[in-house]
DNA sequence: TAATTTTGTTAGAATACTCTAACTCCATAC
DNA sequence: GTATGGAGTTAGAGTATTCTAACAAAATTA
């Protein structure tokens, strides 16, 4: 099985792939916060158990097999997660943290009675979707709430990023998941964004914060 | 921070030095599955670091500061083991193997939060005291089965192993914490006893079994 | 296209943990 | 009291992961 530092670069590549639609090796080692040369090598490792493919010079992707093992590690990061925002009280801005330790616990029981304690969620705190026992994960389809135009009406569904610090910029803008906003105004200049929901009637969101909201469109 | 393996070191060695009063390198070599110079050298490592007392061909003691590190592991043990049995519902003879893992986890907002759910608990599932947050942890003062007389009454309070085989040939015979049991014979040839409890009349226990179960001597 | 910057690579080394082989110390048995 | 066996030690080496320094390839900019 994998090591906790392979399960990270699959982990790392999987999520770079899935958002990007490609990786590279700077990628990486800017990510995992190592050297070049050392994801180089790790790299090279990978290749030689099948699970990356890899050429000099080139871009990286997941080999099947590499796909199958990150996603497990998605899985256990995301239910975990989960686990801790339902039965265990945290708030979202925590969990991330605790999740990218107990990832890598080995222990295909203390995860499946996560799992049907929580009734089989599909999703995690931050709107990702968990990937299945056989590393099957949901294609996530939503929209930026960046690419919406004025008098857009939308439903906020995921988050791209759970940082810490971002969940608090929501927390403290009551911005849940599942809430119902409305596009006021867009600015052409910054790409900042005015939008009205609950009782909040006016709230500006920067571009890069549009950008990490992932939104169905109800309305226009 | 000591890393997991230092972790381990130390935790084995707390518990070596509470079970049989003092700890050797080879003990920790045979408990930790690793060649006697690795436990050699680790050793040296540790006492750089001010965590045991070790000198030369002398057996090992760990310092205020080991005991301590140590203590705050086996908290982390403990109190995970109790989580997964009353929160997560899991059996005792599995807790062992993940909490093994999850002892490593750095989180202390994880551990206190387990703490806070289960009402700060004192012992564990098997009946092991767990140290509070400072690694102060309670003299554990029970007899031993094996050390009973033939009439006497006791309650099983704690176990002194809890591998996984041990728990489920108790399993097999109804034996939990808090059975009430009453010796009625003990064969001086090879020490196993003859017990009643609950509805079994008439159980016959092993002599590792009997050291391996602490009792609370209620009558005799 | 030539120059420059970014990205990728190789070489060589350090740290943590592990091992085997070979030797030494020490307690105990005769 | 010396021989012997178990416990402890040292030396030397291997694996996994990381680094810096130096160089090469590719991409970008001028």
């Amino acid at each position: 099985m994998a090591s906790v530092t392979e399960e990270n670069y699959l982990k790392a590549l999987f999520i770079l792939v899935s958002e990007r639609g490609m990786a590279t090796i700077s990628d990486l080692s800017s990510l995992l916060k190592v050297s070049l040369p050392t994801a180089n090598s790790m790299i090279k490792n990978l290749k030689k158990q099948d699970l990356v493919n890899y050429e000099k010079y080139k871009p990286l992707s997941l080999t099947e097999k590499g796909k199958r093992e990150a996603a497990l590690v998605l899985r256990k990061h995301r239910l975990t997660e989960m686990f801790l925002v339902t039965q265990m009280g945290f708030g979202w801005e925590v969990v991330h943290e605790i999740a990218e330790q107990i990832e890598h616990i080995d222990s295909s029981i203390f995860f499946e009675r996560m799992d049907e304690l929580m009734g089989h969620p599909t999703i995690d705190p931050h709107g990702s979707p968990i990937p299945d026992k056989d590393g099957r994960i949901a294609e996530e389809v939503y929209e930026q709430l960046s690419s919406c135009k004025v008098g857009d009406k939308v439903r906020l569904i995921a988050l791209a990023h759970s940082a810490a610090d971002f969940l608090k910029y929501l927390n403290n803008r009551d911005l849940q998941l599942g809430v119902e906003m409305k596009v006021i105004s867009v600015e052409p200049f910054d790409g900042s964004m005015v939008v009205s929901y609950s009782n909040h009637s006016s709230e500006t969101l920067t571009h890069p914060v549009c950008e990490r909201l992932r939104v169905e469109l109800l309305e226009h």
